[in-house]
RNA sequence: GGCCCUAUCGUCUAACGGUUAGGACAUCGCCUUUUCAAGGCGGUAAUCAGAGUUCGAUUCUCUGUAGGGUCACCA
């Protein structure tokens, strides 16, 4: 028997930015969908035309294509299941929702948006769920397309139903009522929508955050209604805030994606860290590329509970996919953060080692912590001295190595051999310290730096030596 | 308030009745060492509470507690 093809989709509404919480339900949908050699759908949820935000469209395909989630399908390079705009899809909700009225299934709410209001304040000040079918009229009139369709749940009750991750879920009645199906816009409702357009772009399984547990009897009511099969549930847990409490959203101040692109935080990382957000491979893997995460991604080892945004362990996974880029990689990022007299290849694996994000570079270079590659550093004398050794004796030391280093040919000037040099004589003192500590003083003027022989293979032999002299 | 979901180190998590409760980030210490960084080794640190089921509960059941979600002409 063939199996049926897998389809997974991401539906957002073009409200603004992607913030992490996007990003992993529609990370999640597209491993799933590749594991299986299935299909990603990208849909755009344009059905609210009051809170649609100019742009919000290129600036998620944007993050999404930063991020590699590629759809298979989507606005902007169509598909078999054209158009993936709801807006444009009006025909397809007209059509079923005529098979509800049909059904006597669907009737137009002859109330104004005050009228329920107020029945929602009521309910409200009484401490109990509101409830629109409560308020039901006795007949129907015609919908003439000026009043919002309401479905009529014809049969109240308790829905249970499976879902993928949560395993048995189930809802009391009170989950289920005279939802709107179409507003008075003429616009569908998402409720609504997203069910006639699952259906006909054949998606199998939704991925989707758990706020929607409690509105899914609504759903599955019609599912009911018109007869058809529901695609398999996979319901995510929540990504909390920092403080851990609340479910991160965007008025809870959550980050465009987008920013973290440009604090220059690698994509693979983001990717990375937001799969092992409520996910786990099983073992004690925690460095995947997307590829391996494909491979070894399964809904079933998908979390109950909500999961923490971690700036610190993101950091440190950063840093761990930066020691992954090839040289050439490094080089073109972190270049692209140095100024011109900077733009030295051989201090890129020193850069490199100290940040885990782009940004960090900038940091060390408004810093100063580089200028002494180009620039003679200042500093005091006394802090050349290594423990209590003399100053005296430190010259002296310095002196020495000066001589010898001045043996070595301008070609032979590399690191192996300065260490070569300078070790030669260190390992003749009481500690290696009184030699070499001063030495890295005298190049770099700072109390932390990169070991003395690569600065001086970079600082080359004259500025190298220059430098020593100034210091005896 | 009704309905629903969740509960293991500070954080992310593993352990689908029997483990000295494992790993990672963070933290602390040690090693390496000329200082950082990196690396290596090690330490501190958790089963929300109370009943029950069982020879045996982190694991199953119930109650409580706490947190979260939802009850829109938003998705």
């Amino acid at each position: 028997m063939e199996s049926k093809k897998i389809v997974t989709r991401f539906a957002p509404s073009p409200t603004g930015f992607m913030h992490v919480g996007g990003v992993r339900t529609a990370l999640y949908a597209y491993l799933w969908a590749k594991k299986n050699k299935g299909a990603f759908i990208l849909r755009i949820e344009d059905t609210d035309k009051e809170r649609e935000v100019e742009g919000s469209i290129e600036h998620i395909i944007k993050s999404l294509k930063w991020l590699g989630i590629n759809w298979d399908e989507g606005p902007d390079i169509g598909g078999q299941n054209a158009p993936y705009l709801q807006s444009q899809r009006l025909d397809s909700y007209k059509k079923y929702a005529q098979i509800l009225i049909d059904k006597g299934l669907a009737y137009p709410d002859p109330y104004t948006e005050e009228e329920v209001g107020v029945f929602r304040d009521t309910a409200e000040l009484a401490k109990k769920p509101f409830l629109y079918r409560e308020h039901r009229p006795e007949t129907f009139g015609v919908w003439d397309g000026t009043k919002p369709l309401r479905f009529k749940v014809s049969e109240i009750k308790s829905y249970k139903w499976h879902d993928l991750v949560y395993g048995d879920l189930s809802a009391g009645p009170e989950a289920l009522d005279d939802f709107i199906l179409i507003k008075s816009d003429g616009y569908p409702t998402y409720n609504f929508a997203h069910i006639i357009d699952d259906l006909e772009m054949g998606v199998t399984h939704i991925m989707r955050g758990q706020e929607f547990i409690s509105s899914t009897p609504k759903f599955l009511s019609i599912y009911d209604a018109l007869d058809i099969k529901p695609p398999l549930f996979a319901t995510l847990p929540p990504i909390m805030g920092k403080d851990g409490k609340k479910k991160l959203g965007k008025r809870d101040g959550a980050k465009d994606v987008l920013d973290y692109k440009s604090e220059g935080y690698l994509p693979e990382a983001m990717i990375n860290f937001l799969a092992l957000l409520g996910w786990n491979p099983g073992d004690e893997r925690e460095i995947f590329t997307m590829d391996e995460l494909v491979e070894a991604f399964d809904i079933s080892r998908i979390g109950h509970s909500g999961a923490q945004w971690n700036d610190l362990k993101f950091d440190w996974m950063n840093k761990e996919h930066i020691k992954k880029l090839s040289f050439e990689k490094l080089k073109k990022n972190i270049f692209e953060y140095l100024p011109e007299n900077l733009k030295i290849e051989k201090i890129i694996p020193l850069i490199a080692e100290r940040i885990s994000k782009w940004s960090d570079v900038k940091e060390i270079v408004e810093k100063g912590d580089l200028d002494f590659f180009f620039k003679q550093p200042e500093y005091q004398k006394e802090k050349l001295v290594y423990k209590d050794i003399p100053l005296e004796k430190i010259s002296e030391n310095i002196k020495k190595a000066v001589s010898e280093l001045n043996n070595l040919e301008e070609n032979n000037f590399n690191q192996e051999n300065i260490k070569k040099v300078l070790m030669q004589i260190a390992d003749k003192l009481d500690n290696r310290g009184e030699l070499l500590h001063p030495i890295r003083y005298a190049l770099s003027g700072l109390d932390k730096s990169p070991d003395p022989f690569i600065i001086a293979e970079i600082l080359g032999k004259n500025e190298t030596l220059s430098r020593l002299q100034k210091a005896v």
